[in-house]
DNA sequence: TTCAAAGTTCAGAACGTACTGAACCTTCTA
DNA sequence: TAGAAGGTTCAGTACGTTCTGAACTTTGAA
């Protein structure tokens, strides 16, 4: 069997992504829909291209719209859904959960030890820090590089 | 079997980090490094806090010594080496490694739709566009980070 | 209202990986 | 230099999770 390139890079990406904890089926699935054209697909779709099962397909397409990576469409004259990125997909996928539950590990541990000023807090205060810094940081971060796209595209 | 509310915590640790695709047991070691006294500890007593086999202490903190979030420190007068956060240890795990991956993703998915200016290629610019972006800043923010710290400290 | 396509659910198989524990090597002290 | 503590390696087990595939429900066109 031969895989076009694009297939072959649908792979690659679930790789990728398996590599960072998330499941590679879903993976594939990200790769394919940066990649595929048409944009929007539909799930037999997804299915045929990816030679997954019905069954993962969907869990998939589920996972990832309740993420916000991925968001049905409609196409007119055509059955059932269309699925396609979302435009701001990565700003999510960047986006500050994981900061901010790194952060609360950290509020958690100051409690244990006894607070900000307890003895031997300072590698939890630094870390907690660092982290609701991050946290307030990052939104203006994804802020800023709309704007510049924006301007960019404007101008 | 009653647990101190650091050890507790440390298991706490091990369940939060495990959700990010990290090995529980890395995660505790992490959890306990955190929050323990003093703050470094020998081999023999990460064992006894965490009630992990020998293997599972050497082959984590290889790793987490590997990925420098955890530095060998030596003790005088004590056998073998002691373990120890390091203290920018919080500024590695936000570090920039998994941006660059992705925007390495999106490069080669450009390579395969024909470059930045062939039809479809929005999605894998954009997306390219802002890990590359964060790829760049986030470095200069945990320089502002430090900054600010100092700034606190000294004034 | 009927029928096919689309989509969901779920039990079990298949798979991979973390963790253990025992054997082994290394290092340091006495 | 002997012996003990520290540290590493590795094979096997145990565990959890992903993925499949079949049965089922829902949707929408004619």
């Amino acid at each position: 069997m031969e895989l076009s390139a694009r297939r072959r890079y649908a792979e690659e990406a679930g790789v990728v992504l398996a590599g960072m904890g998330m499941p590679q089926a879903y993976g594939k699935l990200l790769g394919w829909l940066l990649i595929c054209d048409p944009a929007a697909q539909s799930g037999a779709e997804l299915v045929a291209a990816l030679g997954l099962a019905k069954g993962s397909v969907s869990a998939g397409l589920r996972t990832l719209e309740a993420s916000g990576l991925v968001r049905r469409v409609a196409m007119p004259g055509r059955r059932g859904s269309f699925y396609e990125m979302t435009p701001d997909a990565i700003m999510r996928a960047a986006g500050s959960e994981k900061f901010t539950q790194f952060r609360q590990l950290m509020d958690r541990g100051l409690e244990v030890v006894g607070g900000d000023h307890a003895p031997g807090a300072e590698r939890l205060r630094t870390t907690r820090d660092f982290y609701a810094f991050i946290e307030t940081e990052m939104p203006k971060l994804i802020q800023r590089f709309n704007d510049e796209q924006r301007g960019r595209s404007d101008g």
